[in-house]
DNA sequence: CATTACCTGCAA
DNA sequence: TTGCAGGTAATG
């Protein structure tokens, strides 16, 4: 579930519960493979006694700073949360790690479907999985210069290459999907093939779905939920994502779903156009779509 | 590039 | 019962 936004969110509502706070035991580990490393036994033997320096985030990893340079990094995969509990609350079937911490509260590490993976990094371990990772689109490196540069030589589809982590990193199917709506760009055209004026507008439309996703809370289709328990909503405001056979608020047209890359794919057949350089050119301001009043109007055909 | 695997629950 | 789900890694 969690992209970028919803891990953001999430780092952030753990940091502002649990700095500074030390890891007393690991209460409750039942899906043993969910430690990458390192082995059970020394994650036993280190977790205990390590406080929390702070919460943060890389790419869709949550990024738990200890003492001693350790690193607790969790990534929530499909279905995974990160709650922070009240000491009198019992974890249900489906919580399979509990950090037990120095005030009585608890971590849940909640994950359904079982992909949620855990690793204990030290300083190396934390620079190679930095390493693996493309450039943060919401940091200051992050430039259109650098996305074009980046998408040059490619001739990958666009859509499936901006889930590719070591390109871009923290986008998922959701914000690529809604990106690439913004930007007026068909999910399917060669990477190489964007102009340097689509870079620059699929460089804004990454910030700006990031952005809005990140002041909406996140989005919850099922199990996200911060590190309060609580829901995002930005699922309300979304302009293609499991919207097929629904009109564009843009332009009326009905929004498509195809599969590329073996993920469901959403777009505007009007305002995407296969080939670029045709057709009318997408409004850029995103908030000048955000209302349903737009529905109503209607292009073409 | 596509397929399969990893897991579980839910809606069609 | 079948297909689908916010992700990623492994395999032809």
């Amino acid at each position: 579930m969690p992209e970028l936004p919803e891990v953001e969110i999430v780092a952030r509502s753990l940091d502002a519960q649990v700095r500074g706070r030390v890891i007393s035991a690991i209460e409750k580990l039942d899906w043993e493979r969910m430690v990458e490393t390192p082995d059970l036994s020394t994650l036993y033997d280190l977790l205990p006694g390590r406080q929390i320096q702070s919460a943060g985030r890389r790419a869709k990893w949550a990024l738990i700073t200890l003492d001693a340079g350790w690193t607790l990094a969790i990534h929530l995969r499909m279905s995974g949360n990160l709650v922070v509990q009240a000491a009198d609350v019992e974890p249900d079937v489906y919580t399979h790690l509990v950090l037990a911490l120095d005030d009585g509260r608890r971590i849940f590490f909640h994950d359904q479907r079982k992909f949620g993976r855990v690793r204990l990094l030290d300083p190396a371990g934390l620079q190679a999985l930095d390493q693996s990772l493309g450039p943060e689109p919401l940091g200051s490196a992050f430039t259109p210069e650098v996305l074009s540069l980046r998408l040059a030589g490619r001739r990958t589809k666009i859509k499936p290459l901006l889930l590719d982590q070591a390109v871009i990193a923290g986008l998922g199917n959701i914000y690529a999907n809604e990106a690439l709506w913004i930007a007026g760009i068909h999910p399917l055209r060669p990477a190489a093939s964007l102009s340097n004026h689509d870079s620059e507008r699929l460089h804004a439309a990454i910030r700006a779905t990031l952005t809005q996703a990140i002041i909406h809370e996140g989005s919850t289709l099922r199990n996200y939920r911060n590190g309060y328990g609580q829901r995002g909503s930005h699922q309300e405001h979304f302009f293609v994502y499991d919207r097929a056979g629904r009109a564009c608020t843009r332009c009326g047209t009905l929004i498509e779903r195809i599969v590329t890359a073996q993920r469901s794919t959403f777009f505007c057949p009007a305002c995407q156009p296969e080939t670029s350089g045709e057709q009318t050119e997408p409004v850029e301001d995103e908030h000048a779509a955000s209302s349903e009043q737009l529905q109503a109007r209607t292009r073409g055909s």
